[in-house]
DNA sequence: TGTAGTACATACTTTTTGGTTAGTACTTGT
DNA sequence: ACAAGTACTAACCAAAAAGTATGTACTACA
């Protein structure tokens, strides 16, 4: 038989370690499954929504709209809307995304090194199909 | 009326940039709620499992050893083990873990530095309740 | 005898994340 | 008249992550 608490710590945890951990901090802000590459998308230059959606195909357009949003009020990305019909919408990194280039650096490093002799533990390759 | 489909490509998506963007593949590794505040405690010296959970409260002990566990199997910790009556078990960074401290080092300076300023938009300050 | 300490295991549930499907308003091109 | 392109919105759902409660085997100590 099973009862469970009334509140759960779930949120409690994650307020708390985002409070004193810095490093929990910047994982919130860039962790999930899409947001690191849209960064890097807008490292270089500013892209058009659309521009976005097709440097990424396998995002769908609720997944893309939607990290871009967070992105957005987290104030590491800059939404430009030209009052225009058809509407043209551009993204460009703010000063705090543009900050968070030699992190991405340092993973992408990590795990060009670390990824070649590893063992996919989550993950069926598609050769022993 | 809503027909889904019968395989998602929830796992495809994460398989894909697991494999094509290193960025991904070591926020798979390091992320979810406790594995930074985990390679952080044992960055300068290996832990006994007891001793994490009292440098932890606030993680379970299925929490932890369920992160000690995938953290071991994706070699970035070593797990010692005594064989006595009481166990004596310790927990080490491995090369790969080691490795992982500048990585962790960017993420914290980055949090500490944009963090000050944020917004909290996903977090109700206790001030304000 | 019973309580505490060692390091876990397991069944179950809640919460969050990611994905699916369908639709909006407007204009230009065929 | 109708399709295609612009940039979204919203209802709905499944899978993954995180948390709860309880139990294990063994020993030392009071």
């Amino acid at each position: 038989m099973y009862i469970a608490k009334e509140s759960s710590t779930n949120l409690q945890n994650k307020q708390m370690l985002m409070d004193k951990c810095p490093v929990t901090y910047t994982l919130e802000r860039i962790g999930g499954r899409w947001k690191a590459l849209i960064l890097y998308h807008l490292s270089n230059k500013a892209l058009r929504y659309g521009e976005l959606k097709r440097a990424m195909p396998s995002i769908t357009e609720k997944m893309l709209i939607q990290q871009l949003k967070e992105l957005e009020t987290d104030k590491l990305l800059l939404r430009d809307v030209k009052p225009v019909v058809p509407p043209h919408v551009t993204y460009s990194l703010t000063e705090a995304g543009m900050a968070l280039k030699p992190v991405l650096q340092a993973m992408a490093t990590w795990g060009l090194i670390y990824s070649a002799d590893a063992v996919y533990n989550d993950v069926v390759k598609v050769a022993e199909l």
